[in-house]
DNA sequence: TTAACGACAGGTGTATACACCTAAATCAAA
DNA sequence: TTTGATTTAGGTGTATACACCTGTCGTTAA
């Protein structure tokens, strides 16, 4: 926006303090301060206000006057809500006008693949969380309806923490899942069938609410 | 918010311009000026900034250094997408957790149906949009799950000001379809049946997605 | 006549001082 | 000792001055 200045775009920042959510670098509760962040990027608190602004319509902090800009705790019954409604949103991936797969996004797809076998051998958190990112891209190309891609960005940043956590704590198992989550959707890229696409996703987000339903229960026993 | 004080509450000026972009006082190419804003309300640029941040990640208004704060054009093509998605996410309604339909709900929805009929006899633009605005709220209501009531409230501002475009320039039809609307939605309440409310705003949708390709297609001739 | 350059007006983006709010620590009184 | 008010430190919210960007208009040279 601004090639001839100095200005660290708005954008950048915004992507950093998300990812820091989404990782768990600011665990939920966590307090952020505007003069802290400010410091921290080189900047005034204008832009780190209008960042936090956004970060807050994303439903990631909640800032609170006199107190502070914490990060958000999510009840389980959010989370659920929040599965439920990605599992139909992947449901909608085949069925509204979806792009063509082309030879670029099915390489990619293989490649994923190769990356989330490498995990089953020797498992890495930060290289676990980028196959889930980079997939997500992948996925993110092929939706045609703009309304529905917007969507699902937008729960999958919400939701991401979630997953993340439950992949640090239970690592064999997830790494195992990914493997045959990144096989399945690159047969159904192979086969350059969408549907198939939206229906794999499906059920892994149905998998994945199936587990956090479990550890719920196990961590509130009546 | 600061009730000890005479500050104007962002969320109040939000929702007023957010009510002229959708009731197009401010059609889309309008430019609007933070500083003309922050005259009207009698506040600083500070808290307009905060405001426009907000419309803009609601796809209402977009910000162009230099230049103003432009209200968005829609593209047939992302009415479309909009539209296509509201009639999936109108169909979830009924299958995702709603809430009990009290009393106070049905009795809600008869009074929005007699309104309606006023409307064929003595149309209104501005009762209309009202008479469509009070049985979203009706309906958000009946939406159990967090996700989806986000959702939904999303996009029915996004499309708000599409639907009311149409009501202008076809009042009398717009007038009978909304009292077989409300007729229909008022049944579907009676019945207590969530899932027949979310089938019939999903099919009033989709007349509306209809009516906008007609009318698409008479304006750009092939 | 036309095209390119430059000054200018007015917009958004940023930095900063100040007002107001909140929570915790402190002190006084029961 | 305990409870309550009060002070205080430090946060977010707001107002305002300034920096930078953009489109327009006028001037000038080809």
């Amino acid at each position: 926006m601004y090639p001839n200045s100095d200005r660290v775009p708005a954008d950048s920042i915004f992507d950093k303090i998300r990812n820091r959510i989404c990782l768990l670098d600011y665990p939920p509760g966590t307090i952020l301060r505007e003069s802290g962040l400010a410091a921290e990027f080189g900047v005034s608190r204008t832009p780190i206000r209008s960042v936090i602004q956004q970060l807050a319509h994303c439903g990631l902090v909640e800032s609170k006057d006199g107190v502070g800009t914490l990060v958000t705790e999510l009840s389980f019954a959010k989370i659920r809500d929040i599965y439920c409604m990605r599992i139909k949103l992947a449901e909608c991936i085949g069925h509204m006008n979806p792009r063509e797969i082309d030879q670029k996004i099915k390489s990619t797809a293989h490649e994923l693949q190769q990356r989330a076998i490498l995990l089953t051998q020797q498992f890495n958190i930060v290289d676990y969380w980028l196959v889930n990112h980079d997939q997500h891209n992948l996925i993110v190309e092929i939706i045609g309806n703009s309304a529905l891609k917007q969507m699902w960005n937008h729960f999958y940043y919400l939701a991401a923490r979630i997953w993340y956590e439950l992949a640090r704590t239970d690592p064999d198992n997830m790494a195992d899942s990914l493997v045959s989550e990144t096989t399945e959707v690159a047969d159904a890229l192979d086969q350059g069938n969408a549907i198939a696409l939206g229906l794999v996703q499906s059920n892994y987000i149905s998998y994945g609410l199936a587990r956090l339903e479990k550890r719920y229960q196990e961590s509130n026993p009546k």
